[in-house]
DNA sequence: AAGAAACTATACATGGTGTGTAGTTTGCTC
DNA sequence: GAGCAAACTACACACCATGTATAGTTTCTT
């Protein structure tokens, strides 16, 4: 396995980024399943060997693509209004905009990624570390809900986070846009009545927490 | 591509079973990453090269197997309760009790399906089938929620059924129990909760359906 | 016993990833 | 601007997967 180095001059930089942004259009266009390395070689116009002089591994280069996406589309913008939110619920539904309108962006490199896993050892770590990522963040969510006393009964923190984490993951996100048609908008929506009749107490039903 | 016409005698049939029962196995164990058509010959006991004289390809030994396994599993079984369900609610608990027990079984298979999609067109028509036939299942069950006046607001026939057969997929059921531990009874105790809260109108609120 | 069906062994075409090597272009530095 | 190193290309190769062709062997049927 080639070792890659920090990269010097701004040529080396610029052929990443073109990799990275043709490897991004054909995740976007073609469905996921055309990603090989050929294939972003001649969408970037690298030659092929040039591939691994920039990531040392098809797995590598997802890692990678994985770190770019979230960059140029600003996850920690998205979560923002998650972290800001005044009230539990409010928490909630930022989490469910979150959920419809910067997951659904992920999908292609979320699929691809899932597809290579198993086989390739980088995708599978990848792999964990997202979920790993994204449930830590609904399990935050969900304490912020039983901290205010608005979790109901059958559900507990670990419980709810659980819930929440198989909500907001690509696949079901996918299932529902690509395959039903539903709208990022739609979609938030649903999430939003979903989640707070599901999880949410019914006012005269709270313990006595402020 | 070769054909496959039906099975004469015994023996034919025996090695078949044979090597659908080991690609089960397989799928079972391995996790769906192992399933090549070496391993299944390895595992059957038979050559790699006969495995073709059963099935045309290895998209289509795929096709087989799931009908295999529902034909294994007793699929009508499982979901003659939803069926013979006195009321719509009442067919809502069978539906999720049939989505953890049921869906959970077939994890191994749906995912290799899923991972040969795309680069197979046999498995990726046998994805479109199976989608169709769960969607059609939910939408029977959000009809008959409609017609018995249990429907609650934001939610029609159609959005009912999309959610419903998002939520029956395999690969929320794989995350809540593969990867969170989630026990079968756990499960559907919690999307009967789930789907209950979220589609079912509340007592004092429904339209004058008996 | 004979013939057909089922099966094996082996070889090959194709297409994917990843590496090795030699040669060429580009950019940085003095 | 000359020289040098980094970046890059072209080509070849090893390896592994699917699917096919062909010839030969075992097993079932009649």
């Amino acid at each position: 396995m080639t070792r890659i180095v920090e990269p010097r001059n701004r040529r080396s930089r610029d052929t990443r980024a073109a990799i990275l942004d043709a490897a991004w259009r054909l995740l976007q266009t073609e469905g996921g399943a055309g990603l090989s390395m050929s294939a972003v070689a001649q969408t970037s116009g690298v030659s092929r060997r040039g591939l691994y002089l920039h990531f040392a591994s098809r797995g590598q280069l997802f890692i990678d693509l994985f770190a770019h996406i979230n960059e140029r589309l600003d996850l920690h913008a998205s979560l923002d209004p998650m972290i800001e939110a005044s009230s539990a619920v409010d928490a909630l539904d930022a989490w469910a905009r979150h959920a419809a309108g910067y997951q659904s962006r992920l999908i292609g490199v979320v699929r691809a990624v899932d597809r290579a896993r198993g086989a390739d050892l980088d995708a599978e770590a990848l792999w964990q570390q997202a979920m790993a990522d994204w449930h830590h963040l609904c399990l935050a969510l969900a304490g912020r809900l039983a901290d205010e006393g608005m979790l109901s009964d059958p559900w507990t923190i670990a419980t709810a986070a659980d819930l929440l984490w198989s909500l907001m993951s690509v696949e079901l996100i996918d299932d529902l846009m690509t395959e039903q048609g539903w709208s990022s908008e739609e979609l938030a929506e649903r999430l939003r009545v979903l989640v707070r009749r599901t999880l949410i107490a019914p006012a005269g039903d709270r313990p006595d927490v402020p």
